[in-house]
DNA sequence: AGATAAAAAGAGTTTTATATCTTATTTAAA
DNA sequence: TTTAAATAAGATATAAAACTCTTTTTATCT
């Protein structure tokens, strides 16, 4: 469903809405120790997210990266686009040219029916929500 | 969701179903003419669902690859095993080395729900069923 | 100002997935 | 019995994804 890279990202950015803010940042090496990624690999995918507006970082001493309060109330569908791109779930699942509702595959109508539920859930809740259950519930990131 | 080999498969598999039978069978080169599927590359994938029962073929002149009605009596859940392995469905969303309801990811409530809807649809039906279906309904294969 | 610690950027490597090519084997028709 | 047509098998090639390494830039602390 989701490449590594993305999957990494997402739980780069839930490590971050869990553990920083503005001002309690995090290197890539503590991020990629606390979710054993590889470190020179999660620091690429962390400068895509930023250049996308969807983590911060900043240079120099005591810098890191982190999660402001706009990158927190993002969506984890934002972060599915930026690293896999916006056709995730509008690809036929059998790899045909084309998907609709007019010109379905045989798989179609199921497929549809668990991705719309799929992106519901990555864009109705901002990653604060998420962040929170996490926490509450002792969820594993 | 499935490797292009895997969508090859099945896209190989539904297309067997509609159109061959005992004797009534085809080429590797009429299948991925009508598939817009690499040949050769078909070729093993259809070698490789031969070897587990999901397939027929015979060699020699008229030869070719066919369903007899066991193979049509089987499920595209056992084509995706065959190709992709069983833990497709079993694995977690996110990566992580486990997947549970008793240690989730922070998505594996939602992907679980989806998981089993699509795991019912494609072991539930033959693979005849799709067949009937897509001919009656005019489906892409 | 200089040293240091961090991200940014870019180049390079390894591994896996996808695709192709070549040769062998089998079967049936001519 | 020879030839043609088909799958089987194995080796090779290409492309994409995953991962690593090195250098540059920037900010902060001493
Ligand atoms: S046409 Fe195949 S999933 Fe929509
Ligand atoms: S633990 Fe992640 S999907 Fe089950």
């Amino acid at each position: 469903m989701f490449s590594k890279t993305c999957q990494y990202g997402i739980r780069a950015i839930l490590y971050l809405a869990v553990h920083t803010s503005e001002d309690k940042k995090l290197g890539v090496e503590q991020i990629s120790n606390g979710l054993d990624i590889p470190k020179h690999f999660l620091a690429k995918i962390l400068q895509q997210l930023t250049k996308h507006h969807l983590a911060s970082s900043s240079k120099g001493r005591n810098g890191g990266f982190y999660l402001n309060t706009e990158n927190k109330n993002s969506s984890l569908l934002k972060v599915i686009h930026a690293i896999d791109g916006s056709d995730v779930f509008s690809l036929c699942i059998l790899g045909l040219p084309e998907c609709s509702s007019q010109n379905p595959c045989s798989l179609h109508q199921e497929a549809l029916k668990q991705r719309s539920a799929m992106l519901k859930i990555l864009e109705d809740q901002d990653i604060q929500q998420i962040a929170k259950r996490i926490d509450l519930k002792h969820i594993k990131i």
